[in-house]
DNA sequence: TACTCGTGGGC
DNA sequence: TGCCCAAGAGT
């Protein structure tokens, strides 16, 4: 076990990734608890890629946790808008008006961090190793998979879970318990991929289980996922003096409180019934766009349409101001095709 | 426990 | 192309 921290943290101190939200390792400065929670959150289930702008756009706008607790929740969640789960948006705002009403100091345990909303198990443990160097166990998909495969774990996922995270528990050190979470997320994002390891480059190799057995790109195994359903929407571009009437989606659910275009209720599972919530006259086609979600995929297909009797709740946005509307991806793709 | 909840990129 | 995958949390 010793070998493996130590091999790792040195392959950290030589080939750390450069992150906007990262202190670089050996230098002592403490990251900001504030931009270390900011880009935990982001990062959850997202890319790095996708991460940057995003993370630069809300720490130029928002500095510090205090500010971002004053904003308005609608502008948090225009300046969300794209990169999906928009419950984590939500969240984030509840979670800083928690830590501002603290003094703007974030708690520096694990325990007390899991209690924020939007900060699980792996968040909880992320920020209390990397802000306040606590030793905490962090277990994300990365270190699922690296441990999977370092301890020959052959269990499928997520049965797996105790066990790795066991493995885990032993493997990380007393010390620099920050440095190893986010050298094993680097390993596992540059290194140990989920598709053709780099074995040859890896520092750990000749310590390697899953390499001895030369079963390291079949790790982890998983369960098998179910087909997901298609699915069928409407959804409908109400023009009046150059702009469009958008609507907000309910606090919960799909795209939950973003600015959206009006539909037919479609959902993950049921069609929607191609009918608006309020009266409209249907017109032409404009087109339909396909789009994936996580557990099925939707059609959506976008009608113009003229309102027919009173004035529904929503608000008239400009046109030629259109991407600035804070829409979700798929109904800014469902807008491009009706302006195409 | 198992399901819900986005999006973009890689192959 | 269709499928897999990514610094998961909430219910």
């Amino acid at each position: 076990m010793a070998d493996v921290r130590e091999r790792l943290l040195a392959w950290y101190d030589e080939h750390a990734r450069v992150l906007p939200w990262r202190v670089p390792p050996n230098n002592r400065a403490t990251p900001d608890p504030y931009r270390v929670w900011l880009s935990e959150v982001m990062l959850q289930q997202t890319t790095v890629a996708a991460v940057k702008d995003y993370f630069a756009r809300f720490t130029e706008r928002w500095p510090t946790v205090a500010e971002l607790a004053a904003a308005e929740e609608a502008d948090v969640l225009s300046a969300w808008a794209g990169l999906g789960y928009y419950a984590r948006a939500r969240n984030l705002i509840a979670c800083a008006r928690v830590v501002a009403d603290r003094g703007g100091l974030f708690p520096d345990s694990e325990e007390d961090l899991r209690e924020l909303p939007g900060v699980g198990a792996y968040t909880s443990a992320a920020i209390a190793a990397i802000a306040f160097d606590r030793r905490a166990v962090v277990v994300d998909a990365n270190v699922e998979r690296v441990i999977s495969r370092l301890f020959a774990i052959t269990e499928p996922l997520p049965t797996s879970r105790p066990a790795i995270r066991e493995a885990a528990d032993r493997v990380t050190p007393e010390r620099r318990a920050g440095d190893f979470a986010q050298a094993m997320m680097d390993l596992g994002a540059t290194i140990c991929t989920s598709r053709e390891p780099r074995c040859l480059l890896c520092p750990l190799s000749d310590v390697c289980e899953a390499r001895a057995m030369g079963i390291a790109g079949d790790l982890p195994r998983k369960i098998a996922k179910k087909a997901r359903p298609a699915r069928t929407g409407t959804a409908f571009w109400i023009e009046r003096d150059s702009h469009v009437l958008l609507v907000q989606r309910p606090g919960k659910g799909m795209l939950g409180g973003m600015r959206a275009l009006p539909d037919d209720g479609w959902n993950a599972r049921a069609d929607g019934n191609g009918k608006a919530e309020f009266a409209v006259r249907q017109g032409d086609p404009l087109g339909a766009v396909t789009h994936g979600f996580t557990h099925f995929t939707l059609t959506l297909s976008v009608l113009r349409a003229e309102l027919a009797g009173s004035e529904p709740e929503g608000e008239w946005w400009p046109i030629s101001q259109i991407g600035e509307a804070g829409l979700p991806t798929l109904f800014a793709r469902a807008a491009q095709t009706a302006l195409a």
